[in-house]
DNA sequence: CAACCGGATGCAAACGATTGCAATCGATCG
DNA sequence: CGATCGATTGCAATCGTTTGCATCCGGTTG
């Protein structure tokens, strides 16, 4: 049963009692074929199971229906809701997703580029960790790019609003008597970090918050090894990098009796869904992930239309208090572990 | 820059000065060709930065280098794990993925393999949702199908082993002392929660434990939800469908104050990342995830070269006793919420 | 009645790569 | 010195589909 013969257009020909053309043209729906003609040709080609081969449908055309993406990490919800967005809105619009992961590498994610690009007509680069050089080279490929998370020239951009973002972080801390703060960072690769980082020192100093920043990573376990660092620190706040990360320092400030957000108040980026069943639940700025491969989706077909790219998007995203951020008090000892 | 003209073979041939057939022995490595010529032609080559339509490639060897995945939720760590570990594995066979979410929904799984058969000479159906018929259907069109997590003939089966998942549950926790355990279901569709329903059973029965069983689902909130109900019921412990509903249920039991693990026991399958960082830190089944998409390629390579079917590949999972169980007590009181 | 017309259909040429087979060349051998 | 041989290279067919163009047909018109 597995592995059939493939039923071509020359079978369903043959069984029809017409020709190649006639056949392509009843399925395709072409108004030079007459009704009788195509009701029987369907019928025909719905008996022997044809399936059009898409290989050489898309040979033939010559237009690839297919869309390349990147993301660093598949295991991380914030991008797999990206994709799901994008999947979705390029299915609508008749086109398929190849998705690889570059697991946070920069040279793999180029390589992976590369590979992608010859099996696609265009390219979403989710939060790209490429270097400068590397994001040149896949912006000179022949096909159109957009980029998420992260701001580039010639190609399509859509981002989150990390001004509007840390402003929101910033004034809900400062609102809860916070004059200092700790940044628990990401990825060095990861050019939102380094938005969150400048838009966070340009926000601290017009608020007059002292901000004091550790390097971190992108998973729990990288928060949770933060914890002893974020213990000596001074700081009455933190904010990590997201919310995997936060969750994980989390757990390590309970493992070792730290009263959150009592003694200290936590907060993050991303509002994935773990941040509300974290314990305390996770103050998080919530954004419309979807929404962002949604609209990396509209800039492309407008460039395959032959437009211009369009101007950036920006999304703005909301803050969700939770219980893990709290008025702000002397911190009761400094402990040493 | 963007969308430039594609370099064909015969234009690397024109400025080589030699044919189309040369050019295309040279790149792809045939000893029919002189080395000078090849060390040439691939001089060339690079120059004029030639890359090969993949889809003229493809086309013409007749052979599909695409994979098609269904999985019914990205956002799932689990099913990221998988594809990582089968994406990885397919590339290095030089084969690419093209990934399709369902959204736990049968019929848009359906749509989803009629679609991604159309571009692949294989497909992998990851804890397949599919009603027995449209299983069949799958099975039925000409590309050789691997199921992961799902028992079928004529297909790859690559599964975990859950008679043994339950046994170690249920050995744990009968070895704490409980006789009275509740199981919150996952999805109806889902073979894996009737895997885990008929196996705990048995189990139940050998072991001599009462079983009770009540409807849950996949995510976090489907736990949370579940709360009420495993408060009123009777038993000392609870085994979740996966360990996000587990999570949710552990949220919900310290927002209403139910001490876990000693008024309650709270276990589950799967160790995804989050299990280690819940309050308090959630026993759960770890599995190899990622080893389950290499085998799933296994699988397919072994039938792709034209083999029968391997057996089916049994995945043994291991316990991680975490604090989230402890021996059984009498219940503090009988509550209401 | 011949010329014409337009709708319906078939013929054959593409698309870009691979590959069996024939052609070519210089060198070797009898 | 001509035949033969092996190593290279080019010619041309091929994969399945789409599509421009030619063809064919019956019916209408002058």
């Amino acid at each position: 049963m597995s592995v059939a013969e493939r039923v071509r257009l020359i079978d369903v020909a043959r069984e029809a009692g017409t020709s190649v053309s006639t056949v392509s043209r009843a399925l395709n729906g072409s108004d030079l074929i007459s009704p009788e003609v195509v009701a029987h040709v369907r019928a025909v080609a719905g008996e022997l199971g044809y399936r059009a081969d898409r290989r050489a449908q898309e040979f033939k055309l010559g237009r690839p229906l297919t869309v390349g993406v990147t993301v660093p990490d598949l295991t991380n919800p914030f991008f797999s809701e990206v994709l799901k967005g994008l999947a979705a809105a390029a299915r609508a619009g008749g086109y398929r997703l190849l998705i690889g992961e570059s697991g946070e590498d920069p040279a793999e994610e180029l390589r992976l580029v590369e590979e992608l690009v010859d099996h696609s007509g265009a390219l979403v680069l989710c939060s790209s960790r490429l270097t400068r050089a590397g994001l040149e080279k896949a912006l000179a490929l022949p096909v159109p790019v957009v980029c998420i998370n992260r701001t580039v020239k010639n190609a399509g951009v859509v981002a989150i609003d990390y001004r509007a973002a840390s402003r929101l972080l910033l004034e809900h801390l400062t609102g809860l008597g916070h004059r200092r703060v700790l940044y628990v960072g990401g990825p060095a690769t990861s050019w939102s970090d380094g938005e969150r980082r400048r838009t966070l020192r340009r926000t601290a100093r017009s608020l007059d918050v002292t901000l004091d920043e550790i390097e971190g990573g992108w998973a729990g376990h990288h928060g949770y090894d933060a914890g002893p660092t974020v213990l000596r620190s001074r700081a009455t706040a933190v904010i990590t990098f997201n919310d995997l990360v936060g969750v994980g320092l989390l757990s390590w400030l309970l493992d070792n009796d730290v009263d959150v957000p009592a003694e200290l108040s936590v907060a993050s980026y991303d509002d994935i869904p773990i941040a509300a069943y974290a314990r305390p639940p996770l103050t998080s700025l919530r954004n419309e992930r979807a929404k962002l491969g949604e609209l990396a989706w509209r800039q492309l077909t407008a460039r395959l239309a032959g437009d211009d790219w369009p101007g950036p998007d920006l999304l703005a995203p909301e803050l969700v208090v939770r219980a893990s951020t709290g008025p702000a008090r002397r911190r009761a000892r400094i402990r040493t572990t």
